[in-house]
DNA sequence: TAGATTGTTAATCGATTAACAATC
DNA sequence: TAGATTGTTAATCGATTAACAATC
C-alpha cells in the first residue's frame, strides 16, 4: 500500500495542475491500474475523507499525501559517489522541484574531489558527517559500484542520516532504525527480460510484424 | 518471487567470484534478508535442484538464473531521452559488464541531437524505429521528463521493441504484450520519507546521539 | 427523489512461513 | 551412522477484491 502512496500523489498534483477538482476512486484506479476497490481502501487509511456521489477533493488529497509524503517541507540528501549516476541524479531537475534539497556529493576518489557538479563541488568522505550534521540531512543516497555499497551504507549511517536510497548494484544491511529502499535499474532490467522471456520469446522477432500471432 | 530472482543471481555470482562452490538456503537468506523457507520455495519452482546436506551448486544455480534472465546472452536496448540520467546510463559501465549492449540514444532536442555520449551520438526520434528493427532491439529505455513520458512509450512500442524500462516521474500504460517495469527514482524517495517518518520522527534530530532512544 | 460513490465488512486470493519426511 | 539440508505440504498471514449498506 504504502508504494502505492507516491503515485497517487503524483497523479493527483497533475490533476490539481489540470484544474480538476474531484476525482473518483473509479477513476484513480483506471489512471493508475487498479481497482476502484483498492483505491478506496487505501485512501480510507489517510487522514482525509471522500464525498459520496463527488468522490475525493484533489486539494485536500494532494495536501493529506504531500505531508505524508514529506512533500509539505524540503528534505535534505547527500549522494555519494560522483560517477555518472550520481551526478545526474544532482544535476536532475526534478529533484528539486519535488522539494528536496542536494547539500552535498562526495566521492572517495581524490581525483574527482574539488570538481564540480552544477552548482556543488565534490568533497572527500572524510567531510560527510560534518555535512550531515551540519545541515541535519535525512537521507543518503548511495550511487557508488556494487563493491563499496555497504562500507558507503555504513558510513552514511554512521554520519546519522535518517534513511538510504541504494542506487548500488547490491543489496544493503541495515539496522531497523534505519529504513533503505532500494532503487532496482539492473535489477529491474533483469526482471524485463524476464517477463519478456515469459509473455513469449517468439514474439517480435520478426520486429514489425505484430499482429499474426 | 520474480523480484526475487534478480537479487539471487547477483549474489550467486559474487559467491561464485569469491570461489565459493555450494551455498544453503539458509546462509543465502541470511545474507538477502529471507527466511531459508522463502528461498527454497523459489529455488524450487527453477529447473534445477540442490543436494540435501551440501546445499545449492553455485555453478548450477548462477547458469540456471543467467539463462532465465537473460544473462546468458547480449540484450539490447535504447536510450530515450539525452538528458542527465539518459547519458548516465549510457555511459554506465556496469550495464556493458552485466550483458546489456546499448544500441542508440534519442532525443526529440534537435540541439543535442548529433553530440556523443560516449561512443554513441545523440539521435533523432525518426531515426528510432529503423534502428529498434535493424539491430532487433529488445528492450526501450524511457529517461524522459513525465510529461513526455506516454508519448515515448508509445513510439517505443510501435518501433517495435518488447518491454520498456520506465525512468520517469509518471506511470506507463502499455498493452498486456509489452511488459513495462518502473524504475522509482522519485516515488522511491517519498517512499524513504514515509518511512522515516514512520519509524519515528524525532529520531535523530540531535544527529549523532543513537542510543537514547 | 434517484443514482452515483463512498467506507467498510467479509470473502478470496496469493504469498510467506512453519514443519517435517526424505535423503545425502 | 547421525545430522544437516532439501523439497513439499499444510498453515498462516496479509493484501486484494467483491459486495453492499450508508449517504450525499
Amino acid at each position: 500500500m504504502v508504494r502505492r502512496l507516491p503515485r497517487y500523489y503524483a497523479h493527483v498534483q497533475s490533476l490539481r495542475a489540470g484544474g480538476i477538482e474531484w476525482i473518483s476512486s473509479k477513476s484513480l484506479a483506471e489512471h493508475l491500474e487498479l481497482t476502484s476497490s483498492t483505491v478506496r481502501q487505501d485512501l480510507s487509511h489517510l487522514d482525509f475523507s471522500g464525498i459520496s456521489k463527488r468522490g475525493y477533493s484533489t486539494q485536500v488529497m494532494e495536501q493529506t499525501l504531500a505531508q505524508l509524503l514529506g512533500a509539505d517541507e524540503e528534505i535534505r540528501l547527500v549522494i555519494v559517489g560522483a560517477g555518472n549516476l550520481g551526478r545526474a541524479l544532482a544535476l536532475h531537475g526534478e529533484f528539486t522541484l519535488g522539494g528536496f534539497r542536494i547539500c552535498g556529493i562526495f566521492d572517495s576518489d581524490p581525483k574527482v574531489v574539488g570538481r564540480k557538479v552544477g552548482r556543488l563541488e565534490i568533497r572527500a568522505m572524510d567531510d560527510l558527517p560534518s555535512v550531515v550534521q551540519g545541515e541535519r540531512v535525512q537521507i543518503g543516497v548511495i550511487a557508488v559500484p556494487a563493491a563499496s555499497g555497504q562500507e558507503v551504507a555504513d558510513r552514511l549511517i554512521l554520519s546519522g542520516v535518517l534513511g538510504l536510497l541504494n542506487l548500488a548494484f547490491t543489496h544493503i544491511l541495515s539496522p531497523k532504525t534505519v529504513p533503505v529502499i532500494d532503487v532496482r535499474i539492473l535489477a529491474s532490467l533483469r526482471e524485463l527480460c524476464y517477463a519478456i522471456r515469459a509473455s513469449g520469446p517468439l514474439r517480435g522477432i520478426a520486429a514489425g510484424l505484430r499482429s499474426p500471432g
